[in-house]
RNA sequence: GGGGGUUUAGCUCAGUUGGUAGAGUACCUGCCUUACAAGCAGUGGGUCAUAGGUUCGAGUCCUAUAAUCCCCACCA
């Protein structure tokens, strides 16, 4: 018999069951339709935050769902724990810096913070209820994934989708590493625009220039205007003479001049921003090098070398200020490209490094994206809109430690690449050598490479990784899991994890690599604010949340959230969660005490009775459609809405036929006692997918001994069967409960106002309007808001309640 | 500048194919009713952002406009 619900130590009891009973493991042997998951494996850097809290039961609502619905589901979990979110999470935590050390020692300080951080995350999400089947754990630092990456890159490399090349490239001078375009961000920043004087170097004038780069002067190559700009017609194809540097460059046009910014006239700088960039390669200009790797002015910019970029700025303003070359300044605010996970301004950086081709199939990446049913469908856009404005190939060499390596040497006779081999995988260059002599020029001496991949070059096979591509094309679990069925993600990494998991997979299979993305909103502290990780405050630390309201509390503030938008934190809905929990539990235990012992036999059913049930039919139905859909939060409002109902009208007129049998005979009595046997059970089925625990508790309390299943998630939805009455139609008999129900409402309403109680007795009440069927549920309308006499007006065809005290 | 979301009750949001505006919550009122006062019952509260259009009929379809948020571009 159910007690009082002590959430802590139940929420503990079962995570712990179903742990140890493997309730949630995928069995690659069952005949089941599966349903797979491309689980996000969370960045390891930092602690969990209710973010993940709340994305991640998103999708475990999906994979509850698909598995209470007869799908065998693979839901796998795993760790992104290499690269530079960790090395960095690792240097803040042990106050060290990663190119202080070795790169073993760095790498075994990686492995044990990241193998700590990873410990934490697994129990925070089992803490939370989540359904992952930890059995399908990988992280992407793991020797078998590095393989996958590593196999993954030489096969590109082999068919030419991965070249290497010097040309220019993204670079973060903070973070001295290449990033890829979708690492940017935009931000406004202020800044000046300096206008400076170039004279010609033949005397006859002078070009005014406004820039907001003057610390990149000793690099400028040239300076153009439009050509149809009427003011500089007489200066193109002369040279000016650069300020402060007092060197020469011509006077060029481009049509990509704006005529509006700034003089019209600008410097051209190898290189300042993209378009510096684009008029190098078009107007084949010289390169000139004056920032280095570390973001420092290099020998090229004269007195200023070694200096900071910011602090070179400022003293070549002043220098200039001084001559007067400067004369004027302007403040401004402009968006500069920012690398995301520093702020830094980015810069232009020329070295050799490999990249993935992404330029020559565009437009199968947005046919395949065209080819994925996105939930919310307007999240495509998002994709769409990203793969149409991609640019450049993506850059996957990075200048790290902490990585998969890029397995690779070069021939130091004669330049020639030499791959690892895949019996050598996973492979470190830095430790390992070829197999082989040079191909090429049977050279023995090699140049390992010493860059690590970018991350996305390996979490962008996650598919590949859980199908275990790497045990060959053909394997079992790849014919049976992939392409994968579903891609749950927030809508931050469509343009990085989405995009590139869909370059991966059909550049590998030639295939999608799941059918379905599901996409889930930020949480955000208020309005305008995100929780970031400052803010990660008790209020938004999901232990203490899951400590204080419980986990199926918290996974029901999660399901609230509509797909793709975001939420703010409410505290009114967690309150409402716990009102639902501890109502479940009311009205389980009443309905449950008088059910002891029970037999479920299937007889006649009192009209009321299938009411309750074509109601629930009809309801889970509905359920199913929203889930099928990915509405979760509707899915969860129709079942809500059905449960208050079931207990405000159902247990109040059931519940005097199972106090007194004597009274109203046993058969209504066996009639009510299936009817809310049936329902209660179908109902906490239901209800599991978001409340595991509670849900979990009534179940191995009471129902195990009739579903025969070990856990109540390993049972499957179910219509409730019953006879059905003959002479009337299901909307029928749908149609007069829910009159009934009008009825009593009226009668309530009566009494609440008329200040009486609602056991007060009323004499008698008058219908018209109503079917003439209606009789048939007089007892229970009797019963429930205490009324002696109902009498029928059947001349009066208006619907009519008079309720006469 | 390009793309997308949102705009419905004080608040948070539903509203399927066009057919009398919904829920929860808050407010207010009543009720200790043989599960639950963390409960039950009930009242009030909306020019569906604005302006046009299509239609017998528009929250819903079409066209503009506005506010707001997001993505992308804008970096001289």
């Amino acid at each position: 018999m159910l007690n009082k619900y002590n959430f802590r130590e139940s929420e503990t009891k079962w995570q712990k069951f179903w742990q140890e009973n493997n309730v949630y493991k995928f069995d690659i042997n069952s005949k089941q339709p599966i349903f797979a998951i491309d689980t996000p494996p969370p960045t390891v850097s930092g602690h969990i935050h209710i973010g993940h809290i709340f994305s991640y039961s998103q999708a475990e609502f999906m994979a509850r769902f698909k598995r209470m619905t007869g799908y065998n589901v693979f839901y796998p979990f795993g760790f992104d724990d290499n690269g530079l979110p960790t090395e960095r999470l690792v240097e803040k935590e042990k106050k060290i810096k990663a190119h202080e050390m070795s790169r073993e020692e760095f790498g075994n300080l990686c492995r044990e913070v990241a193998q700590k951080y990873e410990q934490e995350f697994k129990e925070m999400f089992i803490k939370a209820g989540n359904s992952a089947d930890f059995n399908l754990l990988y992280s992407t630092a793991s020797p078998s994934v590095q393989k996958a990456s590593q196999k993954s890159f030489i096969e590109l490399a082999k068919n030419k989708l991965a070249y290497y090349a010097e040309k220019p490239a993204i670079w973060c001078p903070e973070c001295r590493i290449s990033i890829a375009q979708a690492e940017l961000e935009s931000k406004d920043i202020p800044s000046f625009f300096n206008y400076l004087h170039f004279p010609l170097s033949d005397g006859s004038g002078c070009l005014e220039i406004a820039t907001t780069r003057p610390e990149l002067l000793s690099a400028c190559v040239c300076v153009f205007v439009h050509p149809d700009d009427k003011r500089y017609i007489d200066f193109v194809g002369k040279k000016v003479i650069v300020p402060f540097y007092h060197f020469e460059v011509p006077v060029l046009t481009d049509d990509k001049v704006s005529l509006e910014k700034g003089t019209g006239a600008v410097m051209c700088c190898t290189f300042g921003d993209e378009t510096d960039l684009f008029w190098q390669e078009k107007h084949f200009l010289p390169i000139k090098t004056a920032i280095d790797d570390g973001g420092r002015m290099t020998q090229l910019a004269g007195e200023f070398a070694g200096l900071k970029i910011k602090v070179a700025r400022e003293s070549i303003i002043e220098k200039l200020k001084q001559s007067k070359e400067l004369y004027k300044q302007e403040n401004i605010i402009h968006a500069v490209s920012t690398h995301e996970r520093c702020g830094t301004p980015m810069e232009i950086n020329i070295k050799k490094q490999w990249f993935i081709d992404l330029m020559s199939h565009k437009k199968e990446f947005l046919e395949l994206g065209n080819k994925i049913n996105w939930f919310p469908s307007f999240m495509k856009s998002r994709y769409l809109n990203w793969v149409e404005n991609i640019d450049r190939d993506w850059c996957i060499s990075r200048q790290r430690y902490f990585g998969v390596p890029i397995p690779v040497w070069y021939c130091k006779n004669c330049g020639e690449i030499v791959f690892a081999e895949e019996k050598q995988l996973p492979c470190n260059p830095l430790t390992t050598q070829p197999l082989h002599a040079c191909y090429k020029c049977g050279g023995k001496d090699f140049e390992p490479e010493k860059d690590i991949f970018d991350t996305w070059q390996t979490s962008s096979i996650t598919p590949l990784i859980n199908a275990k591509w790497i045990d060959g094309e053909n394997n079992e679990l790849i014919k049976k899991i992939y392409p994968m069925s579903l891609r749950p993600n927030a809508h931050d990494i469509i343009r990085t994890w989405d995009f590139y998991t869909i370059v991966k997979s059909f550049y590998h299979t030639n295939s999608l690599p799941w059918k379905n993305v599901m996409i889930s909103g930020f949480v955000m502290a208020d309005k305008d604010n995100k929780i970031s990780k400052s803010k990660n405050n008790a209020k938004f630390n999901p232990s203490d949340l899951i400590n204080e309201k419980s986990a199926d509390v918290t996974r029901y503030w999660a399901s609230t959230g509509s797909l793709g938008r975001d939420i703010i934190f409410s505290d009114e809905e967690m309150k409402n969660g716990a009102k639902l929990v501890n109502k479940i539990w009311n009205a389980s235990k009443f309905v449950l005490s008088f059910l002891q012992n029970y037999q479920p036999k299937e007889i006649e059913l009192t009209l009321i009775d299938q009411w309750i049930i074509a109601k629930f039919n009809n309801m889970q139905k509905n359920f199913i459609n929203y889930f099928e859909r990915y509405e979760i939060g509707l899915a969860i409002g129709e079942l809500e809405k059905f449960f208050w109902n079931f207990c405000d009208n159902y247990i109040e007129i059931a519940k005097r036929r199972l106090y007194n049998p004597d009274v109203y005979g046993e058969d209504a009595t066996e009639s009510a006692k299936f009817s809310s046997f049936m329902v209660l059970k179908e109902m906490l089925k239901m209800f599991a997918i978001y409340l595991p625990h509670i849900t979990e508790e009534i179940y191995k309390d009471f129902y195990e001994n009739y579903e025969h299943e070990i856990s109540i998630h390993k049972t499957l939805l179910k219509q409730i069967s019953c006879h059905f009455d003959k002479k009337l139609s299901l909307e029928e008999i749908i149609k007069l409960g829910d009159d009934a129900c009008e009825i009593v409402t009226s009668v309530r309403r009566f009494k609440s106002e008329n200040n009486l109680s609602l056991k007060e007795e009323i004499s008698s009440i008058n219908i018209s309007g109503f079917s003439q069927s209606i009789n048939l549920l007089e007892q229970d309308i009797k019963a429930v808001c205490t009324v002696k006499n109902i009498c029928y007006d059947n001349k009066n065809k208006e619907k009519q309640i008079i309720i006469n005290k």
